[in-house]
Order: C-alpha cells, then structure tokens, then sequence
DNA sequence: CCCGGATAAGTTGTGCGCAATTGAATTGCG
DNA sequence: CGCAATTCAATTGCGCACAACTTATCCGGG
C-alpha cells in the first residue's frame, strides 16, 4: 500500500534529494531553503525583489522567511532594507559576499543531478511533469 | 534558473501535494507523516513494528517517530510496548480506534491522486521515477 | 561470567513549514 | 478628507526532520 502512493514517493524521493544536497551545502554554512533564497536573488541581479515576491517564488510564507532571512543577514550574505516608497515592505538584496559565493556554488546543482541515476531527458521530463503537478494543484487552489 | 532545478520541483510538488492532503486529514486530526505511519501499520495487521522498522519503512529516524508516536499514542490510535523478548524495543500497535479509522479513510488517496491532474498511466510512470531516484540516493549513502 | 562494543529508543537543539494573530502602513470608498 | 478594509512583514505556537548525544539493553569474545 505505502509502495503505491505516489506521495510518500515523492515526500521521500524530496528528503532524499535534501540529504544529497546537505553535506554541499553545510561546506557554505547554508541550509536547502535558504540556497533556494540565494538562487531567487542571483537570478534577481539588482532589483532585490521584497518578502513576498520571495515568498512568490518559493512558495513560502513569511512566517518562513522572516527568520530565515534574518539568519542570511546574520550570516552576512543578505541586507533587509524597509522600501522608502512603501514602508510596509522589505527588500532583500545581495551584500557582495552573497553575490560572490554564486561562483563558488556553481558546480553544486550538477553534483546533486548526477546523483539521481537520471539522465538529461530523464530529469527535464520529471521536472516538467513536477512542475504540471504543483500548478494544477495551486489553480485549484485559487478558486 | 530556479525553473531548471529538478530539486526544486520536487520540493514544491512535495509540499503542493502535503497541502491537499491537509483538509483532509484535518477531520481525523492527523498530520501527513501521522498518517504514514498508520499506512504501515495498517498493511501490517498483526505483527506490531518496532520503532525502527518503522524507521526503515518511511526513511525516518526515531528523533523524528519517538514524539510522533507520542502523539498518536495520546490520540488513542496507537499502542507502545516493550517487547518482552528484547526491552529494548518498542513495538507499535493499533488500538482498536487506530484499526478502524482505515475503513473511514479509503477514499483519501484517490481524492488527493485526482487533484495532481496525471492519469493513471502518468502517476504511475511518476511513482516509478521517484522510487527509483530514492533508491539510487539511498544505495549511494551506503557505500 | 564479565566487560567492551553494538544496538534500540528517547532527548536536546536547530531550522524549516504553516496556521493564526499582531501591528504598522497604505488604499479606497463614501 | 476620514476612516474602514486591505496589505505587508513579523511573531507565536505546533509539528516535523535531522544531527548529536544519552540511557538502557543485548551480544560475543576472552
């Protein structure tokens, strides 16, 4: 039965995939959730999106990224500044530590790929029928 | 580039799918991983697991079961117990609630396997991917 | 038989993930 | 313009996950 579903297959096959990027990722002192932060704000280049457009992006609430956040910036990689025009929001830019541990990051996604047994084709077609999933279920939840 | 990333897909599938488990297990009062847990225990009928088989069969360590199972105990759906043979085990078994509640909840896996949008074929080709990913990972971290 | 290593479950501490609430700032409607 | 509804980030509380450690039990060699 356990063997049949498909959502302990994929809450397994996602741990798994967190444990092959744990031991990369403990070398720069971050966790997955916050790469996936980083990763949002390198594809950002200037223009620091806010909490929720970040949060938009990971699907992640602020009351995950608040304190994720503030141990970036505790961290040194990350600047939380209040937007002048609207004082309600936050934005969250790169300090130039951050902006430099791109480079040393870059090999890290094709290391935790290549440890899936997967191929090219293989890993695009998972990664679109994910992709498919998680859009049809937030439409649904729209309405 | 967050778009590319196989990893990320999966996290956010992972936990799409989480979601539209959540209202329905919110009637029984159970969380996702309470409810893998009865899975296994369910397949099992008599022959209680020990804490560590349930371990192996959901891929979770007992920092994470002890309080679990704490909470399932309290709900009055489990039963812990030394084994007799070897104090050092736990076994966990169903109470007669925790044996019952599986006629009220057949229809959960299909409702949240409609929600995904895949057909038949589609999830099953999904699953197969996943096990198969989780496997490979898994007998990589043994060697 | 005893002791050293191994095994099982539990505990502690940290970091998500999410619901619910709070408080401040802004918007929009009358 | 004025104030109620909305938006945004932060906070609180709870339940996983997981590493590291603790405690109790068992096993096997000498």
């Amino acid at each position: 039965m356990l063997r049949d579903q498909v959502c302990f297959a994929l809450y397994a096959a996602s741990r798994a995939l967190t444990d092959v990027y744990r031991p990369l990722l403990d070398e720069f002192g971050l966790t997955y959730p916050q790469y996936l932060v980083l990763l949002v704000l390198w594809e950002r280049g200037d223009d620091p999106p806010t909490v929720s457009e970040l949060g938009a992006a990971l699907r992640l609430d602020s009351g995950t990224l608040s304190p994720l956040l503030k141990r970036l910036a505790a961290a040194g990689l990350v600047v939380r500044t209040r937007s002048a025009l609207d004082e309600r929001r936050v934005e969250v830019g790169l300090t130039a530590d951050g902006a430099a541990l791109r480079q040393r990051m870059t090999d890290v996604p094709l290391r935790v790929a290549c440890s899936t047994g997967l191929d090219e084709t293989e890993l695009v077609a998972l990664r679109d029928t994910l992709t498919r999933v998680t859009e049809t279920i937030h439409r649904q939840k729209e309405q």
